[in-house]
DNA sequence: ACTATATTTGCCAATATCTGTCAAGACAAT
DNA sequence: ATTGTCTTGACAGATATTGGCAAATATAGT
């Protein structure tokens, strides 16, 4: 599992000197799933972020970034044509824009 | 919806003069569903890819790349920071290789 | 070692998403 | 009008995701 943006949180998090119950609080979600998120065993919302990012000062649109760098890294992570498929992708987004 | 797997798929199927109906038989699915693949609005299942390659004699890692390349278009089409989380992505991947 | 607090882990129910089927509709060609 | 191909939408079953709970495990202080 990707976990960037898991361990990103728990950095910010600690530097806030929050425990995973009060940041768990804040954002209206059992402390389990913090200490999971953190972990890169769980995703969270994407409309989780960008209280998230309200509740530990953090610059929303890294963290957007980060959580969807890990989306793909799940996506990828496995697959020998992870390289070639990211390349693609780039090329045909740059032709979208 | 991403489609360039889908388009690649008519594309090698017309060749083959192959009618939907054929192909989705050889595949052992519905046709509706080949219709909806080759226009994007569907996933093929990745344990498929080989068999429709063999089907279509194509070649079996171009179709799994194109796959995958869709599996990611859907995930970050509409997202705004989609370039920053792919440059992310492959500079961690090369790092993990 | 004991207690208190923090974190992790495994399991469950609810919900959402995915996969395939079916039936009906659109579209050509004859 | 009939036939054959392809498309579309609704549906059911399977699978995955999400969040909550409770028990297990760490961690720290005494």
């Amino acid at each position: 599992m990707a976990k960037q943006f898991g361990e990103r949180i728990r950095e910010l998090r600690t530097k806030q000197n929050l425990l995973l119950r009060q940041l768990a609080s804040k954002l209206d979600v059992d402390t389990s799933i913090i200490s999971k998120v953190e972990r890169g065993e769980r995703q969270l919302k994407k409309e989780q972020i960008p209280l998230l990012a309200d509740i530990l000062k953090a610059d929303k649109t890294e963290l957007e970034t980060l959580w969807l760098a890990d989306q793909v890294m799940d996506l990828i992570k496995d697959e020998p044509l992870a390289d070639e498929a990211l390349k693609s992708v780039t090329k045909t987004i740059k032709k979208t824009k």
